[in-house]
DNA sequence: ACTATGTGAAACTAATTAGTTGCACATAAA
DNA sequence: TTTATGTGCAACTAATTAGTTTCACATAGT
C-alpha cells in the first residue's frame, strides 16, 4: 500500500511525465508513437514514461489491432490529495495545541 | 515558476522526506540532530533532506544559539493541489466534449 | 508476397541522487 | 581553558534514472 503511494509520488516527480498527464487529459487515448511526435524524445523514451505512469495507475492501456492506446485515469491522484490533507490536519492540530498551551500559560 | 513546481514534486518523491514532513507536522521545530536520532540515517543524511525540503519551501529554519531548528511550512502544498485540480478540470472537460459528441451522433 | 508502420525488450551511457565518512569550525558548560 | 555537543562543507561510493540505440517481431495496406 505504501508502495503504491511511492510509485504515485515517484511518477509525478518527472516533468515529462507530468506533461504527458496534462497532454492525455486534453486528448486521450494516444499511442506512444503519437506522443513521441509531440516531444523531443524517442518512442522508447516516451514508452518508459508511460509504463511508469501505468504502474502508478495514472494511465490505462487498451490494445486495438497493432496499436496500444494510452488513456488518462486520474483516480490515484485522490490518494495524493488525501495525503496532503492528512498532513494539514496533523499540522493544524499541532498549532491548536500550541495555542491552548499559550492560553494556559497566560491564565497563570 | 515551473522550477518551484519541480522542486516541490521532487521533494515529495522521496519517502524519507515525506516521513520527515509528517514528523515535523506532529512536532516541530526540531534540529537535524534530533531528527537523526529518530531515523536510521546520519545527521548529514537528514540534513541533505532538510535542505531539499527547505528549497521546496516546505520547511523553514530559525537559528537559536548554535542550533538550527526546522519548522514545517505546508503552504506550498496548495500549489500541488492546484495542479491536481487543474488536471482534473481538463479531464472533465474532455469527457464532456466526448459526451456531447456522442449525443450529436445519436441525433443524426 | 512485399513493404509500411507499429510494437517490445535488452544493452548501454550519462546524469542524478541517497547516503556515507571525514574534518574544520562554533557555542555552551565544566 | 578545556570538553562536549552542535553545525557546515567537501569528497566519495553505490544505486537509481532518463534516455538512447539496436534488433526482432507483429499487423496493415498495396
Amino acid at each position: 500500500m505504501l508502495e503504491k503511494q511511492q510509485s504515485l509520488f515517484a511518477a509525478l516527480a518527472d516533468p515529462t511525465r507530468r506533461s504527458l498527464l496534462v497532454n492525455l487529459a486534453e486528448y486521450s487515448p494516444k499511442t506512444a508513437t503519437q506522443l513521441a511526435l509531440e516531444y523531443p524524445l524517442t518512442r522508447q523514451g516516451i514508452l518508459k514514461h508511460l509504463t511508469i505512469l501505468e504502474e502508478a495507475g495514472l494511465v490505462v492501456v487498451h490494445q486495438l489491432g497493432r496499436e496500444k492506446r494510452y488513456t488518462l485515469t486520474p483516480e490515484p491522484l485522490e490518494e495524493l490529495e488525501q495525503w496532503v490533507s492528512q498532513l494539514g490536519a496533523k499540522w493544524d492540530e499541532r498549532l491548536f495545541r500550541l495555542k491552548t498551551l499559550l492560553e494556559d500559560e497566560q491564565a497563570d
